[in-house]
DNA sequence: ACCTGAACACCGTTCAAGT
DNA sequence: ACCTGAACACCGTTCAAGT
């Protein structure tokens, strides 16, 4: 037997998994490292070898969120027979992420009153850039910054729609009526007829 | 002389005028009660007779950014010659108010872990109220819910995108790029032009 | 009605010490 | 390299007592 039943070498992936899901129950300001540890049979110490203070561990969080959002806006546009169809459903996924975890998502786009770490900053890069697998290759004419412009666009609406839902401020449902009219706004407008090509 | 200086009775305003400070600086993770109290010149203690406890504090600051952001999307529809001025002025003013209190506007559009109180349902109806004088009388043809969702995803989109500037992703112009493109998007659409009259 | 001040439980952070 | 456990300063909340 051993006094140290599985944390041995992977405490910092217990300690992110455990924060994810308390971070589900008691939000990000009920979270708390001493805890963190405790749930996960360490001393309160033991979280300071793998995050020196409890704002890396939030980092860490945002990070690991950018990644797995990341891998579902992927999933979302493998097999899609359309750009049209690949946004719906990236669109449904991204709104759907934001409000299963909600304080996770404000976590990942909370304002910085600190500087923010390179690592959230490239997580965050990696998102933006599985967006351009949706669009499908880049046209000849196109304007310079018009296919950031309309990425941008995309995320900023989808965000603020999941925020108006997870803040209890309208219904699920209305919700997706939000989503099925921006993404005809989206695509139907100027820049979307543009950027958005067939693949 | 009066050994309590000013806070005689207004106690419960000089704390919120305090912590909406205190919200631009250190955020609403650093905003503390104790503090608070300390710099007011009370005991840590009497905060307790205005607020029942931080959370109603947190409250109390959002519906007050709610009631501040709705004058300012008024003064902004002031002397607007046509609704397509009027909403690029609201927007403007919107992105400007998160940008500059994005911890406050978190608050108000933070996820709500326990239920929240009415007042500050009350005080998001009334932001949300106000959109509608941009907009002008409701046609005779117009589709059920058909204005309620063009100003959700006007308010889904600027919060959205302030958010975007707020967490340091993207740089101030680039914000103002997009509000300009959305606006666009948003006031070219079909939901736009059947639903925004001139007035 | 409003504020004081002691008391309590909890927290983040630091750091010497162990393995 | 990783974890323990004492120590410190700080916090939110409660509550009897004062005015």
């Amino acid at each position: 037997m051993t006094t140290r039943p599985f944390h041995h070498g992977n405490l910092r992936a217990v300690l992110l998994e455990q924060a994810e899901g308390m971070l589900r129950t008691v939000g990000s300001d009920g979270l708390s490292l001493r805890e963190l540890a405790r749930q996960a049979g360490v001393s309160h110490g033991a979280p300071r070898s793998h995050f020196i203070d409890r704002q890396a561990l939030l980092d860490a969080l945002a990070e690991q969120g950018f990644d797995r959002l990341t891998r579902a806006v992927r999933s979302a546009v493998d097999g899609a027979e359309s750009a049209r169809v690949g946004f719906d459903r990236v669109a449904q996924a991204y709104v759907d992420f934001a409000i299963e975890d909600a304080a996770l998502m404000e976590l990942m786009f909370a304002a910085k009153t600190g500087a923010r770490p390179g690592a959230v900053q490239e997580a965050a890069g990696r998102l933006f850039g599985a967006l351009d697998d949706v669009m499908g290759p880049s046209g000849p004419t196109m304007a310079d910054g018009a296919r950031d412009t309309f990425k941008l666009l995309f995320g900023a609406t989808m965000q603020g729609i999941a925020a108006l839902v997870a803040s209890g401020r309208i219904a699920r449902a209305q919700g997706d009526v939000l989503v099925t009219a921006a993404m005809a706004m989206l695509l139907d407008s100027e820049l979307g007829r543009e950027v958005v090509t067939r693949h």
